[in-house]
RNA sequence: GGCCCCAUGGUCAAGAGGUUAAGACAUCGCCCUUUCACGGCGGUAACCCGGGUUCAAUUCCCGGUGGGGUCACCA
């Protein structure tokens, strides 16, 4: 068989060569040690934790070796494609902190070159184009080269073939694909290719595998060390039908091509490393270094078993999920930093003030086991990360994030901005800050007795007051009430009415001796905090009263006078 | 099922051939306090099982078991 005969029958308009392209893509000139990596997203849309997790450790690795991060789209199925993605995927990466030095990127950056796959993203870069369906003649032309070496060939086989085969492979308890005999194709003479292509005859490319599954191979893997696997023996396909290549194949020529030094990517691709090492063999090129990091898992609560996290069963997978609930970016890419690094906890809480980008991240200390999402740790990371924050500083985050998610508290924001600063201080700085914000969501619900229209009684009403009592206790309150006292003059007040009334000013009193009290001081001023409040839990109620304003807090006593 | 990865408290995890087996979250108790939060102190709680190597294994090896991933003209 004269392959390079069948390589230009099947080739016949390209003329570029792989070493044609080595020239056209030279070696980047980075300084020693610099990392090149990549984000390499499908464009379907969703943007889920994993592809911030990754990204993360993309950009990491390569800002922090003077590398390059660039971000290349694999648009080589049309069907997972949607429109807009791209510039959705820049936009929400950039909420949480990771920018691109090249590649895809949105319409409007300046000196890009506009992306003829979508009409709102762009590219910058010399090593593109980084969009696959772009790449269709760079792939074809190290096929022909495959094909043209004998070690790949146009396969006529249909779907429903392949399927039969299959099922005669799962009755024979025998592995499904398409491999030694099962590959029928494999060496069909050139006469037959042309009598078949004439005839209308589709196909698609697959490699001829050489490989033999009693041979092992080892691959080092940045998070994991040397990994042994067995050969591929299976002949897969890299061209696909519609004259774009297989994930299989872009990867090893676009990652090639673009001198990717470390390739970071989910754990699920393990399994297909021997397809990959195989096809870089077969092009004669090196094979980067891997960082196959861990899946997110959760505790599905039907089996209470880990499993993956999954699109469609947990919104806590989406990205969006975080930026709708208000969630600060910092305190994401905290909790993501935390389970991802072993070791970067333990940089924060030596270095609570330091910027992220100041731990030195090193793959070896990343995760090697599926590591279960802890929305708890995450709310725990993002106390922290609120209580370095100012009050102004939460103002604004909540503001853009009402304006984007709830018109109705993006006013009540607009319209209290003085007011609200002052409640988001409360207690903030110094040694000991409150940490009891969150996110957005949780924040409204926290602050919301500052409204009227939605304050509302979330708490019961000490037991040990009775209903006479506690409108005595108010009226007493409203009665001397005075804005102008500081904390201690205020609180001797709250005392005076405590002692009056036969309760406790000390709790410790009452403690001692339950039977000489109604109560103690605690209760009394825990009537006074629900009606200002609703609640039997607040900040520091002299504070609030302040923030409130005289007229409010008259408003509050008078209706819980008569609640 | 084949292949691969993984296995330390409820969770995330450090760790070395000999340790009282870190730390963080969660949880419980106490202290501080007019409530909460913060903070402080303390508690409960772990090396999957079986062989082997060794004076000694949770740590190394093998085999199970368990969990996960993957077996497409999807990525």
């Amino acid at each position: 068989m004269d392959y390079k005969k069948l390589a230009d029958f099947l080739f016949p308009d390209i003329d570029q060569t792989p070493e044609d392209l080595e020239a056209l893509y030279p070696k980047r000139q980075l300084p020693e040690g610099a990392e090149v990596t990549r984000l390499a997203p499908s464009p379907t849309g969703f943007i889920h934790l994993g592809n911030l997790y990754g990204a993360m450790v993309d950009e990491r690795l390569a800002h922090q070796s003077n590398g390059v991060c660039y971000l290349r789209i694999e648009d080589t199925d049309e069907k997972r494609e949607v429109e807009g993605a791209v510039p959705v995927l820049l936009d929400v990466l950039s909420y949480f902190g990771i920018n691109f030095d090249e590649g895809a990127c949105k319409a409007d950056k300046p000196g890009c070159r506009p992306s003829n796959v979508e009409p709102s993203a762009g590219e910058t870069g010399s090593y593109g184009p980084y969009w696959q369906s772009m790449r269709s003649r760079i792939y074809k032309a190290c096929v022909k080269k495959l094909v043209a070496e004998g070690k790949a060939y146009p396969c006529f086989m249909s779907e429903e073939e392949i399927a039969q085969i299959r099922e005669e492979q799962s009755a024979a308890k025998l592995d499904p694909g398409i491999y030694g005999k099962y590959a029928k194709h494999r060496d069909l003479s050139f006469e037959e290719i042309q009598a078949r292509i004439a005839a209308g005859e589709t196909y698609v490319i697959r490699f001829r595998s050489e490989g033999d599954a009693s041979r092992y191979f080892t691959v080092r893997d940045a998070i994991r060390g040397e990994i042994s696997m067995p050969e591929n023996i299976q002949d897969v396909v890299i061209l696909k039908k519609n004259d774009l290549p297989t994930y299989h194949f872009a990867h090893v020529v676009d990652d090639h091509f673009m001198h990717t030094s470390v390739v970071v990517r989910g754990e699920e691709w393990m399994a297909s490393l021997p397809i990959h090492v195989q096809l870089f063999a077969a092009m004669g090129w090196d094979v980067p270094l891997y960082c196959h990091n861990t899946v997110l898992m959760k505790i599905d609560e039907t089996t209470g078993q880990k499993r993956k996290l999954s699109k469609r069963k947990d919104p806590e997978l989406g990205l969006s999920y975080y930026k709708e609930l208000g969630y600060f970016p910092e305190a994401v890419r905290e909790y993501l930093l935390t389970i991802l690094c072993s070791d970067y906890e333990e940089w924060r809480i030596a270095n609570p003030l330091a910027d992220y980008n100041e731990f030195h991240f090193s793959t070896e200390k990343m995760s090697d086991s599926g590591t279960l999402f802890d929305i708890n740790k995450l709310n725990d990371v993002s106390k922290d990360v609120l209580a370095k924050k100012s009050a102004a500083e939460i103002y604004d985050f909540m503001l853009g994030w009402a304006k984007e998610f709830d018109q109705a508290k993006y006013k009540l924001l607009a319209d209290n901005k003085d007011m609200l600063l002052k409640v988001f201080d409360i207690d903030r700085g110094g040694e000991k800050p409150r940490k009891d914000l969150i996110y957005a969501q949780q924040i409204f619900a926290f602050i919301k007795y500052f409204f009227d229209d939605t304050f509302e009684y979330e708490s019961e009403w000490p037991a040990e007051v009775s209903a006479e009592d506690r409108k005595e206790i108010l009226a007493r309150y409203i009665a001397g009430y005075d804005p102008a006292d500081d904390n201690s003059a205020w609180f001797e007040k709250v005392r005076g009415i405590t002692a009056d009334l036969g309760y406790a000013v000390k709790p410790k009193d009452y403690k001692k001796n339950p039977d000489a009290y109604k109560g103690h001081v605690g209760h009394v001023s825990g009537v006074i905090r629900i009606a200002v409040t609703g609640r039997a839990n607040s900040p520091d109620l002299w504070t609030v009263q302040q923030i409130m304003g005289k007229e409010k807090v008259a408003q509050r006593i008078e209706k819980a006078m008569h609640a």
